[in-house]
DNA sequence: CTAGAGATCGGCCGTTCGGCCGATGCGGTC
DNA sequence: GACCGCATCGGCCGAACGGCCGATCTCTAG
Protein backbone atom coordinates (compact mmCIF):
# COMPACT_ATOMS: atom_id res chain seq x y z
CA UNK A 1 0.00 0.00 0.00
CA UNK A 2 2.77 2.39 0.91
CA UNK A 3 4.60 1.80 -2.34
CA UNK A 4 1.51 1.68 -4.54
CA UNK A 5 0.55 5.11 -3.22
CA UNK A 6 3.67 6.56 -4.78
CA UNK A 7 3.05 8.13 -8.20
CA UNK A 8 6.24 6.67 -9.65
CA UNK A 9 5.86 3.14 -8.28
CA UNK A 10 3.70 0.14 -8.99
CA UNK A 11 3.55 -3.16 -7.16
CA UNK A 12 3.40 -5.83 -9.83
CA UNK A 13 3.39 -8.94 -7.67
CA UNK A 14 3.30 -10.23 -4.11
CA UNK A 15 4.21 -13.80 -3.31
CA UNK A 16 4.15 -16.16 -0.36
CA UNK A 17 7.52 -17.91 -0.42
CA UNK A 18 11.00 -17.84 -1.86
CA UNK A 19 10.36 -20.26 -4.72
CA UNK A 20 7.46 -18.15 -5.94
CA UNK A 21 9.61 -15.06 -5.58
CA UNK A 22 12.25 -16.41 -7.93
CA UNK A 23 9.67 -17.58 -10.46
CA UNK A 24 7.66 -14.35 -10.51
CA UNK A 25 10.74 -12.14 -10.52
CA UNK A 26 12.12 -13.99 -13.53
CA UNK A 27 8.80 -13.77 -15.32
CA UNK A 28 7.97 -10.13 -14.60
CA UNK A 29 11.51 -8.75 -14.28
CA UNK A 30 10.56 -5.85 -11.98
CA UNK A 31 12.86 -2.90 -11.44
CA UNK A 32 13.18 -3.75 -7.76
CA UNK A 33 12.42 -6.81 -5.61
CA UNK A 34 11.67 -6.55 -1.90
CA UNK A 35 12.57 -9.71 -0.02
CA UNK A 36 12.22 -10.86 3.54
CA UNK A 37 15.00 -13.09 4.82
CA UNK A 38 12.91 -15.68 6.61
CA UNK A 39 10.61 -17.19 4.02
CA UNK A 40 9.31 -20.71 3.40
CA UNK A 41 11.01 -22.96 0.82
CA UNK A 42 13.88 -20.61 -0.10
CA UNK A 43 15.19 -17.97 2.28
CA UNK A 44 15.83 -14.42 1.15
CA UNK A 45 19.55 -14.87 0.77
CA UNK A 46 19.17 -17.80 -1.58
CA UNK A 47 16.60 -15.90 -3.60
CA UNK A 48 18.94 -12.94 -3.74
CA UNK A 49 21.77 -15.10 -5.02
CA UNK A 50 19.47 -16.52 -7.66
CA UNK A 51 18.29 -13.10 -8.84
CA UNK A 52 21.28 -10.84 -8.23
CA UNK A 53 24.15 -13.01 -7.07
CA UNK A 54 27.60 -13.11 -8.62
CA UNK A 55 27.44 -14.76 -12.00
CA UNK A 56 23.84 -13.87 -12.82
CA UNK A 57 23.67 -12.30 -16.26
CA UNK A 58 20.91 -9.69 -15.91
CA UNK A 59 20.84 -9.15 -12.16
CA UNK A 60 17.73 -7.61 -10.62
CA UNK A 61 17.87 -5.00 -7.88
CA UNK A 62 17.08 -6.63 -4.57
CA UNK A 63 16.27 -4.86 -1.31
CA UNK A 64 16.18 -7.00 1.81
CA UNK A 65 13.50 -6.03 4.32
CA UNK A 66 13.66 -7.89 7.58
CA UNK A 67 13.13 -7.58 11.32
CA UNK A 68 16.28 -9.47 12.15
CA UNK A 69 19.21 -7.17 12.74
CA UNK A 70 21.98 -9.73 12.72
CA UNK A 71 25.42 -9.12 11.31
CA UNK A 72 25.48 -12.45 9.53
CA UNK A 73 22.28 -11.51 7.72
CA UNK A 74 23.67 -8.12 6.73
CA UNK A 75 26.92 -9.43 5.33
CA UNK A 76 25.22 -12.46 3.84
CA UNK A 77 22.70 -10.25 2.06
CA UNK A 78 25.26 -7.82 0.71
CA UNK A 79 27.57 -10.58 -0.42
CA UNK A 80 24.63 -12.27 -2.10
CA UNK A 81 24.09 -9.21 -4.26
CA UNK A 82 21.48 -7.16 -2.41
CA UNK A 83 21.49 -3.44 -3.14
CA UNK A 84 19.67 -2.49 0.03
CA UNK A 85 19.05 -3.67 3.55
CA UNK A 86 16.16 -2.31 5.56
CA UNK A 87 14.89 -3.11 9.02
CA UNK A 88 11.14 -3.24 9.31
CA UNK A 89 11.15 -0.49 11.91
CA UNK A 90 12.63 1.94 9.41
CA UNK A 91 9.35 3.69 8.60
CA UNK A 92 7.66 4.25 5.26
CA UNK A 93 9.92 7.12 4.23
CA UNK A 94 13.06 5.04 4.16
CA UNK A 95 11.25 2.19 2.47
CA UNK A 96 10.24 4.47 -0.37
CA UNK A 97 13.71 5.98 -0.59
CA UNK A 98 15.29 2.53 -0.59
CA UNK A 99 13.18 1.39 -3.51
CA UNK A 100 13.88 4.59 -5.39
CA UNK A 101 17.61 4.21 -4.74
CA UNK A 102 17.61 0.57 -5.82
CA UNK A 103 15.81 1.45 -9.04
CA UNK A 104 18.58 3.95 -9.76
CA UNK A 105 21.26 1.34 -9.10
CA UNK A 106 22.19 2.79 -5.72
CA UNK A 107 21.87 1.23 -2.28
CA UNK A 108 20.21 2.34 0.91
CA UNK A 109 20.95 0.60 4.16
CA UNK A 110 19.14 1.12 7.45
CA UNK A 111 20.92 3.72 9.58
CA UNK A 112 21.25 1.38 12.54
CA UNK A 113 22.93 -1.17 10.28
CA UNK A 114 25.03 1.42 8.48
CA UNK A 115 26.61 2.58 11.69
CA UNK A 116 28.04 -0.89 12.20
CA UNK A 117 29.16 -1.20 8.58
CA UNK A 118 31.06 2.04 8.94
CA UNK A 119 32.94 0.74 11.93
CA UNK A 120 34.34 -1.98 9.71
CA UNK A 121 35.23 0.47 6.97
CA UNK A 122 36.61 3.35 8.95
CA UNK A 123 37.83 1.87 12.21
CA UNK A 124 41.00 3.55 13.40
CA UNK A 125 43.78 1.38 14.79
CA UNK A 126 42.64 -0.12 18.03
CA UNK A 127 44.35 -3.23 19.27
CA UNK A 128 41.93 -6.02 20.13
CA UNK A 129 44.44 -7.59 22.45
CA UNK A 130 45.62 -5.38 25.30
CA UNK A 131 48.97 -4.23 24.02
CA UNK A 132 51.05 -2.81 26.80
CA UNK A 133 54.07 -2.94 24.52
CA UNK A 134 53.90 -1.24 21.12
CA UNK A 135 55.51 -2.82 18.09
CA UNK A 136 58.53 -1.12 16.56
CA UNK A 137 58.39 0.16 13.01
CA UNK A 138 60.49 -2.72 11.77
CA UNK A 139 58.27 -5.25 13.48
CA UNK A 140 55.26 -3.65 11.80
CA UNK A 141 56.98 -4.12 8.45
CA UNK A 142 57.20 -7.82 9.21
CA UNK A 143 53.59 -7.93 10.41
CA UNK A 144 52.29 -6.37 7.22
CA UNK A 145 54.07 -8.89 5.02
CA UNK A 146 53.17 -11.86 7.22
CA UNK A 147 49.51 -10.77 7.11
CA UNK A 148 49.63 -10.92 3.32
CA UNK A 149 50.74 -14.53 3.41
CA UNK A 150 54.45 -14.19 2.81
CA UNK A 151 56.77 -16.89 4.12
CA UNK A 152 59.70 -15.98 6.35
CA UNK A 153 62.02 -16.43 3.40
CA UNK A 154 59.98 -14.01 1.26
CA UNK A 155 59.80 -11.46 4.06
CA UNK A 156 63.56 -11.63 4.40
CA UNK A 157 64.01 -11.02 0.68
CA UNK A 158 61.56 -8.10 0.56
CA UNK A 159 63.10 -6.39 3.59
CA UNK A 160 66.69 -7.13 2.50
CA UNK A 161 67.57 -8.93 5.73
CA UNK A 162 68.41 -12.51 6.57
CA UNK A 163 66.03 -15.25 7.53
CA UNK A 164 67.38 -15.18 11.06
CA UNK A 165 66.45 -11.54 11.49
CA UNK A 166 62.91 -12.16 10.36
CA UNK A 167 62.60 -15.00 12.86
CA UNK A 168 63.95 -12.81 15.64
CA UNK A 169 61.42 -10.09 14.86
CA UNK A 170 58.70 -12.71 14.75
CA UNK A 171 59.66 -13.89 18.19
CA UNK A 172 59.35 -10.35 19.56
CA UNK A 173 55.98 -9.92 17.86
CA UNK A 174 54.70 -13.16 19.34
CA UNK A 175 55.68 -12.00 22.80
CA UNK A 176 54.28 -8.49 22.46
CA UNK A 177 50.95 -9.47 20.96
CA UNK A 178 50.58 -12.55 23.09
CA UNK A 179 49.91 -14.80 20.11
CA UNK A 180 51.21 -18.23 19.25
CA UNK A 181 51.52 -18.38 15.46
CA UNK A 182 51.70 -16.25 12.33
CA UNK A 183 48.03 -16.60 11.49
CA UNK A 184 47.09 -14.93 14.76
CA UNK A 185 49.44 -12.14 13.77
CA UNK A 186 47.55 -11.84 10.51
CA UNK A 187 44.21 -11.83 12.33
CA UNK A 188 45.45 -9.10 14.66
CA UNK A 189 46.70 -7.09 11.70
CA UNK A 190 43.32 -7.21 9.95
CA UNK A 191 41.34 -6.47 13.10
CA UNK A 192 43.49 -3.55 14.13
CA UNK A 193 43.67 -2.04 10.67
CA UNK A 194 47.40 -2.47 10.21
CA UNK A 195 46.48 -4.03 6.86
CA UNK A 196 43.29 -3.61 4.89
CA UNK B 1 14.04 25.84 6.32
CA UNK B 2 13.53 22.18 5.56
CA UNK B 3 14.74 21.10 8.96
CA UNK B 4 13.05 23.88 10.93
CA UNK B 5 9.75 22.83 9.38
CA UNK B 6 10.03 19.48 11.14
CA UNK B 7 8.09 19.36 14.42
CA UNK B 8 10.89 17.47 16.18
CA UNK B 9 13.78 19.60 14.93
CA UNK B 10 15.14 23.05 15.58
CA UNK B 11 18.00 24.82 13.89
CA UNK B 12 19.99 26.50 16.65
CA UNK B 13 22.79 28.03 14.63
CA UNK B 14 24.13 28.61 11.14
CA UNK B 15 27.72 29.68 10.56
CA UNK B 16 29.92 30.83 7.73
CA UNK B 17 33.16 28.90 8.12
CA UNK B 18 34.82 25.98 9.86
CA UNK B 19 36.29 27.92 12.75
CA UNK B 20 32.91 29.33 13.62
CA UNK B 21 31.41 25.87 13.32
CA UNK B 22 33.76 24.46 15.95
CA UNK B 23 33.20 27.38 18.31
CA UNK B 24 29.41 27.40 18.04
CA UNK B 25 29.12 23.61 18.22
CA UNK B 26 31.17 23.54 21.42
CA UNK B 27 29.10 26.34 22.92
CA UNK B 28 25.64 25.09 21.95
CA UNK B 29 26.33 21.36 21.88
CA UNK B 30 23.58 20.52 19.38
CA UNK B 31 22.30 16.98 18.92
CA UNK B 32 23.49 16.99 15.32
CA UNK B 33 25.86 19.14 13.24
CA UNK B 34 25.55 19.46 9.48
CA UNK B 35 28.84 20.27 7.81
CA UNK B 36 29.93 21.00 4.30
CA UNK B 37 33.37 19.76 3.34
CA UNK B 38 34.64 22.80 1.46
CA UNK B 39 34.51 25.68 3.92
CA UNK B 40 36.76 28.66 4.58
CA UNK B 41 39.38 28.54 7.37
CA UNK B 42 38.81 24.92 8.43
CA UNK B 43 37.43 22.27 6.07
CA UNK B 44 34.67 19.92 7.10
CA UNK B 45 36.95 17.00 7.82
CA UNK B 46 39.06 18.98 10.25
CA UNK B 47 35.94 20.28 11.96
CA UNK B 48 34.63 16.72 12.18
CA UNK B 49 37.84 15.53 13.77
CA UNK B 50 37.63 18.36 16.29
CA UNK B 51 34.02 17.62 17.22
CA UNK B 52 33.70 13.87 16.78
CA UNK B 53 37.13 12.50 15.98
CA UNK B 54 38.88 9.69 17.82
CA UNK B 55 39.93 10.85 21.26
CA UNK B 56 37.23 13.49 21.71
CA UNK B 57 35.52 13.02 25.05
CA UNK B 58 31.89 13.96 24.36
CA UNK B 59 31.70 13.54 20.60
CA UNK B 60 28.93 15.29 18.71
CA UNK B 61 27.00 13.67 15.89
CA UNK B 62 28.23 15.03 12.58
CA UNK B 63 26.55 14.64 9.20
CA UNK B 64 28.55 15.70 6.17
CA UNK B 65 26.53 17.35 3.41
CA UNK B 66 28.45 18.04 0.25
CA UNK B 67 28.21 18.15 -3.50
CA UNK B 68 31.54 16.42 -4.01
CA UNK B 69 31.15 12.69 -4.45
CA UNK B 70 34.77 11.65 -4.09
CA UNK B 71 35.91 8.47 -2.42
CA UNK B 72 38.64 10.24 -0.54
CA UNK B 73 36.04 12.57 0.98
CA UNK B 74 33.81 9.68 1.94
CA UNK B 75 36.49 7.66 3.65
CA UNK B 76 38.07 10.74 5.14
CA UNK B 77 34.76 11.82 6.61
CA UNK B 78 33.94 8.44 8.05
CA UNK B 79 37.40 7.99 9.49
CA UNK B 80 37.14 11.45 11.00
CA UNK B 81 34.09 10.40 12.96
CA UNK B 82 31.14 11.46 10.81
CA UNK B 83 27.92 9.53 11.37
CA UNK B 84 26.41 10.44 8.05
CA UNK B 85 27.37 11.43 4.53
CA UNK B 86 24.87 13.08 2.23
CA UNK B 87 25.16 14.42 -1.27
CA UNK B 88 23.33 17.66 -1.87
CA UNK B 89 21.23 16.07 -4.58
CA UNK B 90 19.74 13.65 -2.09
CA UNK B 91 16.50 15.55 -1.61
CA UNK B 92 14.85 16.85 1.53
CA UNK B 93 13.52 13.47 2.63
CA UNK B 94 16.93 11.91 3.05
CA UNK B 95 18.25 15.02 4.72
CA UNK B 96 15.57 14.80 7.37
CA UNK B 97 16.09 11.08 7.80
CA UNK B 98 19.84 11.54 8.09
CA UNK B 99 19.46 14.07 10.86
CA UNK B 100 16.98 11.87 12.67
CA UNK B 101 19.30 8.87 12.33
CA UNK B 102 22.30 10.83 13.55
CA UNK B 103 20.36 12.05 16.58
CA UNK B 104 19.63 8.42 17.41
CA UNK B 105 23.29 7.48 17.08
CA UNK B 106 22.80 5.77 13.75
CA UNK B 107 24.24 6.70 10.37
CA UNK B 108 22.68 7.40 6.99
CA UNK B 109 24.80 7.53 3.88
CA UNK B 110 23.66 8.66 0.43
CA UNK B 111 22.57 5.67 -1.65
CA UNK B 112 24.96 6.50 -4.47
CA UNK B 113 27.82 6.52 -1.98
CA UNK B 114 26.59 3.45 -0.13
CA UNK B 115 26.68 1.36 -3.24
CA UNK B 116 30.42 1.95 -3.49
CA UNK B 117 31.00 1.34 0.21
CA UNK B 118 29.27 -2.00 -0.10
CA UNK B 119 31.60 -3.08 -2.86
CA UNK B 120 34.49 -2.60 -0.46
CA UNK B 121 32.74 -4.40 2.37
CA UNK B 122 31.02 -7.24 0.66
CA UNK B 123 32.77 -8.00 -2.58
CA UNK B 124 35.40 -10.68 -2.38
CA UNK B 125 37.65 -9.42 -5.14
CA UNK B 126 40.63 -11.61 -5.88
CA UNK B 127 42.48 -10.98 -9.09
CA UNK B 128 44.43 -14.23 -9.49
CA UNK B 129 41.59 -16.45 -8.27
CA UNK B 130 38.07 -15.18 -8.93
CA UNK B 131 36.80 -18.36 -7.31
CA UNK B 132 35.20 -20.23 -10.14
CA UNK B 133 34.77 -23.02 -7.60
CA UNK B 134 32.84 -22.23 -4.42
CA UNK B 135 33.95 -23.66 -1.10
CA UNK B 136 31.77 -26.28 0.52
CA UNK B 137 30.18 -25.63 3.89
CA UNK B 138 32.66 -27.90 5.61
CA UNK B 139 35.59 -26.18 3.96
CA UNK B 140 34.22 -22.86 5.17
CA UNK B 141 34.18 -24.26 8.72
CA UNK B 142 37.88 -25.00 8.34
CA UNK B 143 38.56 -21.58 6.82
CA UNK B 144 36.89 -19.78 9.70
CA UNK B 145 38.96 -21.62 12.31
CA UNK B 146 42.19 -21.28 10.35
CA UNK B 147 41.57 -17.56 9.99
CA UNK B 148 41.35 -17.28 13.76
CA UNK B 149 44.78 -18.79 14.16
CA UNK B 150 43.92 -22.37 15.06
CA UNK B 151 46.44 -25.11 14.26
CA UNK B 152 45.37 -28.12 12.24
CA UNK B 153 45.25 -30.17 15.42
CA UNK B 154 42.93 -27.66 17.10
CA UNK B 155 40.69 -27.46 14.04
CA UNK B 156 40.42 -31.25 14.08
CA UNK B 157 39.42 -31.23 17.75
CA UNK B 158 36.84 -28.46 17.36
CA UNK B 159 35.23 -30.09 14.34
CA UNK B 160 35.42 -33.62 15.81
CA UNK B 161 37.37 -35.01 12.88
CA UNK B 162 40.87 -36.35 12.45
CA UNK B 163 43.98 -34.42 11.57
CA UNK B 164 44.04 -36.12 8.18
CA UNK B 165 40.60 -34.82 7.34
CA UNK B 166 41.57 -31.27 8.17
CA UNK B 167 44.62 -31.54 5.96
CA UNK B 168 42.54 -32.93 3.12
CA UNK B 169 40.10 -30.03 3.39
CA UNK B 170 43.01 -27.62 3.50
CA UNK B 171 44.37 -29.08 0.29
CA UNK B 172 41.03 -28.50 -1.44
CA UNK B 173 40.90 -24.95 -0.11
CA UNK B 174 44.40 -24.22 -1.37
CA UNK B 175 43.43 -25.41 -4.82
CA UNK B 176 40.10 -23.60 -4.96
CA UNK B 177 41.36 -20.25 -3.70
CA UNK B 178 44.65 -20.49 -5.51
CA UNK B 179 46.70 -19.77 -2.41
CA UNK B 180 49.86 -21.38 -1.06
CA UNK B 181 49.61 -21.29 2.72
CA UNK B 182 47.21 -20.89 5.62
CA UNK B 183 47.92 -17.21 6.13
CA UNK B 184 46.70 -16.45 2.63
CA UNK B 185 43.55 -18.34 3.53
CA UNK B 186 43.20 -16.08 6.57
CA UNK B 187 43.77 -12.98 4.44
CA UNK B 188 41.14 -14.14 1.96
CA UNK B 189 38.72 -14.81 4.80
CA UNK B 190 39.13 -11.31 6.20
CA UNK B 191 38.93 -9.63 2.81
CA UNK B 192 35.85 -11.51 1.72
CA UNK B 193 34.04 -11.12 5.01
CA UNK B 194 33.93 -14.83 5.84
CA UNK B 195 35.24 -13.75 9.22
CA UNK B 196 34.95 -10.33 10.80
C1' DC C 1 22.04 -48.97 -10.99
C1' DT C 2 25.79 -46.08 -11.80
C1' DA C 3 28.47 -42.00 -11.57
C1' DG C 4 29.96 -38.21 -9.18
C1' DA C 5 30.68 -35.09 -5.31
C1' DG C 6 31.65 -34.55 -0.63
C1' DA C 7 33.31 -35.98 3.92
C1' DT C 8 36.02 -39.02 6.24
C1' DC C 9 40.49 -41.39 7.22
C1' DG C 10 45.72 -43.15 6.84
C1' DG C 11 50.81 -42.98 5.59
C1' DC C 12 55.05 -40.92 3.77
C1' DC C 13 58.18 -37.15 3.11
C1' DG C 14 60.41 -32.76 2.51
C1' DT C 15 59.82 -27.94 3.91
C1' DT C 16 58.64 -24.46 7.01
C1' DC C 17 57.86 -22.76 11.39
C1' DG C 18 58.89 -21.38 16.01
C1' DG C 19 61.69 -21.80 20.42
C1' DC C 20 66.02 -21.31 22.46
C1' DC C 21 70.57 -20.34 22.86
C1' DG C 22 74.10 -16.80 21.72
C1' DA C 23 76.52 -12.80 19.23
C1' DT C 24 77.64 -8.01 17.07
C1' DG C 25 76.86 -3.15 16.03
C1' DC C 26 74.48 1.32 16.57
C1' DG C 27 72.17 5.02 18.67
C1' DG C 28 70.47 7.09 22.46
C1' DT C 29 70.48 8.36 27.98
C1' DC C 30 72.16 8.67 32.57
C1' DG D 1 82.02 5.17 29.92
C1' DA D 2 78.05 2.31 31.05
C1' DC D 3 73.62 0.97 30.13
C1' DC D 4 69.78 -0.25 27.16
C1' DG D 5 66.59 -0.68 23.30
C1' DC D 6 66.73 -1.92 18.58
C1' DA D 7 68.20 -4.23 14.45
C1' DT D 8 71.08 -7.46 12.64
C1' DC D 9 72.95 -12.21 12.22
C1' DG D 10 74.01 -17.59 13.21
C1' DG D 11 73.05 -22.57 14.72
C1' DC D 12 70.30 -26.24 16.55
C1' DC D 13 66.08 -28.93 16.98
C1' DG D 14 61.39 -30.59 17.60
C1' DA D 15 56.88 -29.64 15.99
C1' DA D 16 53.82 -28.15 12.55
C1' DC D 17 52.77 -27.64 7.89
C1' DG D 18 51.73 -28.95 3.09
C1' DG D 19 52.06 -32.22 -1.04
C1' DC D 20 51.12 -36.63 -2.68
C1' DC D 21 49.42 -41.03 -2.82
C1' DG D 22 45.26 -44.04 -1.90
C1' DA D 23 41.03 -45.56 0.52
C1' DT D 24 35.98 -46.04 2.41
C1' DC D 25 31.32 -44.23 3.11
C1' DT D 26 27.08 -41.57 2.08
C1' DC D 27 24.07 -38.98 -0.62
C1' DT D 28 22.26 -37.21 -4.84
C1' DA D 29 21.36 -37.09 -9.75
C1' DG D 30 20.79 -39.13 -14.03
Amino acid sequence: MILDAQPDMEVVAAVADGAEAVAEARRLRPDVCLLDIRMPKLDGLEVTRALAGPGVENPLRVVIVTTFDLDEYVYGALRSGATGFLLKDSGPTLLIEAVRAAAAGDALVSPSVTVRLLQHVAQPRRAPAPMNDPLTERELDVVRLIARGRTNQEVAAELFVSLSTVKTHLGSIFAKLGVRNRVEIAAWAWESGVVS
